[in-house]
DNA sequence: CGCAATTAGTTAACATATTAACTTGCTGCC
DNA sequence: GGCAGCAAGTTAATATGTTAACTAATTGCG
């Protein structure tokens, strides 16, 4: 960046591809902005976690699970954003560890329906304490508008998104 | 524990955590939501890299290179937001492809210079071609300000955090 | 009824994420 | 000059992400 020339990748390979073309990879990349902004929120959440064992991915299905009670694999992958193969494993791992069971579905023998054990629904507990004062106080400290500016801006976009797909 | 009404995880546990405090999981969540949007997003890019056998890591590795020119390994996991251990992985095998290579730092033996080989240019700039034609069409579609109102929205929650953070 | 097309989940193969421990080179400071 | 401490990367172990292929159960419909 400073002394040495062609130390950058334009200039001397500009075959096919003029320099304003080159510099237009300088517009800002939204989906490496919504993964770095997670990534700087979860800093808040992630030693938390893992002081209680816990994944990020087994914390979304026990809450999932806490929230909205028990519920299908399948329903599961929607509103944790977990695809099928992964879910596979994480439940898996889940019931070894005894914070869940599944019981068969009545009239369906693919499905299975996912259920919190008493040690799981526990563990949330304990969990939730601590995630939800975490929240309160980044909450507090940053300003709930702020908060919901974002979960608008997100909603937005999601729907513009939708809109889109179709 | 089945077919009684309390399918749900309240009420007969309810020990220690007021029925409030349980519905009070139902507040939205915004990392789940930051995953949720980006996931969208990706569905529009994703094919587009497996057709070029590109996984998203090594487009990000690879825009940063091509957009910044040459830099440390240190400086790529902070750009392309990659833990170290990861970008060890991600490096080597994008250097068994020839799409980089790793010139020796003058001055610190520890440290390396990651740089584009003259194939990794090459297709850098033909996935960018794709990437960035439909990066235009979804502008196009769901307009510009929704785009900039999100971007907006996330700086403001990131400088917030960061003020947060120290 | 009978079978093609769907659907729920799993398996397989490889790439990445995450935490902790480790190696090597560098830097400051006595 | 030498050693404590730090900084850059790697290794190791385990969990998850991603795509494709696969199994088994169900549904739709002639």
């Amino acid at each position: 960046m400073k002394s040495s020339p062609a130390n950058n990748c334009e200039g001397d390979v500009a075959s096919g591809t003029p320099a304003s073309a080159t510099l237009s990879t300088h517009r800002r990349h939204l989906a490496l902005e919504l993964l770095a902004s997670r990534e700087r929120f979860m800093l808040h959440f992630r030693p938390l976690l893992t002081h209680h064992s816990l994944t990020e991915q087994q914390w979304r299905v026990m809450r999932a699970l806490a929230a909205n009670g028990d519920m299908e694999p399948g329903e599961l992958t929607k509103r944790c954003v977990i695809l099928k193969p992964s879910l596979t494993g994480i439940l898996s791992r889940m019931e070894d560890l005894e914070w869940i069971e599944r019981v068969a579905h009545l009239g369906d023998q693919r499905r299975s329906v996912v259920r919190l054990t008493a040690a799981g629904r526990a563990l949330h507990r304990k969990v939730s304490r601590d995630v939800e004062a975490t929240y309160a106080r980044i909450v507090r400290d940053i300003g709930q508008e702020e908060i919901e500016a974002l979960h608008n801006a997100l909603d937005r976009f999601n729907a513009a998104l939708d809109r889109l797909a179709r």
